[in-house]
DNA sequence: CATTCGGTGTCAGCGTGATGTAAAGGTTGT
DNA sequence: ACAACCTTTACATCACGCTGACACCGAATG
């Protein structure tokens, strides 16, 4: 995937140096020299991200943030020379996604835009993967609820927990200690049978099926079957 | 929203010292002293965003970090002392969001948290404000008024907010803390039943329907049966 | 094979903390 | 002063996590 960023940076052999480097790392390059330019193309939707100078001739980088958010969630990246803490609080409370000083080494400021880039990818794809399924069984976390066929479980918060961290792993074994941490929070001390009461209320649940849906690994955990 | 924020770091002094400034912040915190019980505690589900050292007793920041990716897309901050910018780069190639190096500045790192999670939030939203017809309520903003079946419910102004609140997460549910910052617009103190009055009055202004049309979820908070 | 022992299944009851709600108290605006 | 309404108090109720007790089972041991 090739991604379009934009450099809104005034000064020319700065700006040209990242510009070539960025375009050697697989990005195509749009440039700026000053704020208007950049705002303008930036709000010409032509570009996945930004990388924006605050210092700029004519209207603050700040600023050109500031009307970039009164219309769209692109992407930003601030590039200053100021090293102020204060200021970075500024920038990101205008909504930045990030913040580098100056000097930068343009090798960060890559991986730092592609970091931001994967996490847009990632969490833009959350949508479809979000409602889990396993066989009958489906988690919606949203909700809180495990559907069983589409009727949705009676479940306790402990009981949706346990389960749920079961069907995390459909098909392997979950430690009993693990499964201890994960959904009860707290360690497995000697004699505590609280687990196997869970297990226990969750089968007659989930219909006391055989095979049972959560089998008994002895001595190590449960693992809930996988739907074949 | 009150995130929840995983804290892994071995330094106790600084960790309780972050943990306190995140907690009034009105971040809800958990901790952790090695890369093991962070492991642990974050594919466990129950926090929104991880702080993770990289220089722990037992297991490498990066390992964790290597870990949980394989299995989630949970955001990480990584925290190091190491100003190597080339241990920079690695973090961000092992699937790191951001990159703060210590001694960092709590508002800082607040900050970085916030973007992060800001972020998300944007690329998540789904088209939000369209519909605000739920069954038969319809929420109109302008008149601060809800109606069912086109007849104006006679709420008061915090009972309009709580109701609007849950509407507008209608299906999901709204913990109680956040219903409290959203709706009331403070925090929620212990033994506060001010919330569970309006949700009351509320019920029973809506009809004792049942089943209730705010579902009580034990442990957690309320959430408006989505109208099928 | 009989015995032992630790791991597991589960019933029934307890205790704690969360919730529902009536009523009283306090605050605000008219 | 009065009405409206948010908040607090108080009490009843309930959900539910937890534990003790006992039965059962499988594996190891002699």
């Amino acid at each position: 995937m090739q991604n379009r960023v934009l450099l809104v940076e005034d000064d020319d052999e700065l700006r040209q140096l990242l510009a070539r480097y960025l375009t050697n790392q697989g990005f195509s390059v749009r440039e700026a020299a000053n704020g208007n330019d950049g705002l303008s193309l930036a709000l010409g939707q032509n570009c996945d991200i930004v990388v924006l100078d605050i210092m700029l001739p004519d209207i603050s980088g700040l600023d050109v943030l500031r009307s970039l958010r009164a219309d769209t969630h692109l992407p930003v990246v601030l590039l200053t020379a100021r090293g102020d803490e204060t200021d970075r609080i500024v920038g990101f409370e205008v909504g930045a996604d990030d913040y580098i000083p100056k000097p930068c080494n343009p090798r960060e400021l890559v991986a730092r835009l592609q970091a931001l880039l994967r996490r847009i990818a990632w969490d833009q794809a959350v949508e479809v993967d979000a409602a889990r399924t396993y066989g009958d069984l489906r988690v919606e976390p949203s909700h809180r609820r495990i559907y069983q066929d589409d009727k949705p479980l009676e479940l306790t918060a402990t009981e949706y927990e346990v389960l749920q961290v079961l069907l995390a792993h459909a098909g392997s074994v979950v430690r009993k200690t693990d499964l201890m941490q994960w959904a009860l929070g707290r360690r497995l001390e000697a004699y505590d049978r609280t687990l196997d009461m869970h297990i226990s209320n969750l089968r007659k649940k989930l219909g006391n099926d055989d095979p049972p849906r959560i089998e008994t690994v002895r001595g190590l955990g449960y693992s809930y079957r996988v739907p074949t």
